[in-house]
DNA sequence: CAGTGGTCTAGACCACCTG
DNA sequence: AGGTGGTCTAGACCACTGC
């Protein structure tokens, strides 16, 4: 005696209400949305889809809501900020913000473990197991932003074709392998570059840099693929938010 | 028709919960849970409360969810990582781990939003709102880890007894004020430290950092405070964990 | 007090994985 | 086919805020 016959779910209620915030469609001049029976009638869904869509909504910065009192939409975050927690990739984000990410140097070749230049912070690699070893420069708005050294594990990945290499590589790892990534581990810090990523970003060899190491794995928990992103600290500023109970 | 009669709340059963897996007394060998209709008849909760718990114990790192095989416990993060998304504070996130925070230096002064280093990403304060400044140097077991130079409006919060400095901030806050902090926008990024916090780290003046810059609001929305944390670089890395869909 | 968001129950259907 | 987690409906009660 069910259904599914709600105009939306929860994904496509978020790219829509997204939309709406950022064209001003919806919230007052104070930026209060309607309440949540309004937005239940509105969209035709229940309020448990609404309330998954509007802590989408939350966790991506767009709104708060505020116990008796409202739902407002939030002040834009800073520009060109990175979003730790971004479900749609770099080059998407970026997009959204209307700047574009592009790939300019790329080389690949196959390890072994043992010669990794990092390992993730927990697995059972064993030391002779083969990866494919990726290293990326991207810029941002044709401004050299970050250097990416990723390793796949090849028996899970098996190749990558080079024409890939200058998209979005998960979006082709999870159309060519049906595979899903499920979750990724990000563990930040500060490292010294390279002579190499130096001379990328323009800086001397030694020079700081703000890090990210990526361990992304499948759906079913098995490790696909771990990286290490430098960014350029002068230019980067990472983001998230953090709701409390 | 109903009830509340359920033995746990989402609060108590996650706290429960982690007690459970620190201990080994949940998962079988390969760290496999009971699924979720066997968890839901043991602790007399329904799917959503059990579900939400699942999803809290995910989002601190304990556990992951793969769809159509179960529920699993994760291997236990780097030694001494920060969560980005704890919600518990540094002292009692540290306290888990079996580690001690201490606050060995304070100062504490008022200013006007004029003379404050840094200001949030986004606000509306007027430069002659007054601040109260405070700049905590802090240590985990004993080694310098953290500078910490926090703003509070003084319009929210009036006035912090030196006894407070030493503890837990927003612990005195939350407890004194009846104010409840809602969440925080944190913007990571690295940045030059200066002689002060050098002499701490035993860094010279100019070395980098790893910073964090936190902006606290009330559950009502009113920014409370911000504040920006120096981490010691060769020591410090910061966690956090990001599910896909 | 009415109205807001937060939590919880009960039960159904959907999508994925394994045998 | 059967079991797992993921999504969704419907409706109730709880807690906070403002008038």
């Amino acid at each position: 005696m069910v259904q599914r016959e709600s105009k939306f779910d929860i994904k496509t209620l978020t790219n829509r209400m997204i939309q709406a915030i950022q064209n001003g469609e919806i919230g007052d001049d104070r930026g209060k949305l309607p309440s949540e029976p309004a937005l239940m009638a509105e969209y035709g869904v229940t309020r448990y889809t609404l309330r998954e869509t509007l802590a989408q909504l939350g966790k991506l910065g767009y709104i708060f809501q505020a116990h008796g009192i409202g739902t407002f939409v939030r002040p834009h975050h800073i520009d060109g900020a990175i979003s730790l927690q971004n479900v749609v990739g770099l080059t998407e984000e970026m997009a959204r913000q209307g700047k574009v990410v592009k790939t300019v140097a790329v080389s690949q070749r196959e390890v072994t473990v043992a010669e990794a230049d990092f390992l993730p912070d927990v697995s059972n690699l064993t030391s002779d197991q083969v990866l494919i070893s990726i290293i990326r420069q991207r810029t941002i708005d044709d401004a050299p932003a970050l250097v990416e050294h990723s390793y796949y594990l090849k028996s899970v990945i098996d190749s990558i074709p080079d024409e890939a290499l200058y998209g979005q590589l998960f979006g082709y790892v999870e159309q060519q392998t049906k595979f899903k990534v499920g979750f990724i581990d990000s563990v930040i810090g500060c490292e010294m570059i390279d002579a190499a990523t130096g001379d990328f970003f323009g800086l001397p060899a030694g020079a700081p840099s703000l890090t990210v190491q990526d361990d992304s794995y499948l759906s079913s928990g098995q490790l696909v693929a771990f990286s290490k992103l430098y960014y350029d600290y002068r230019a980067t500023k990472l983001f998230m938010f953090k709701k409390m109970h």
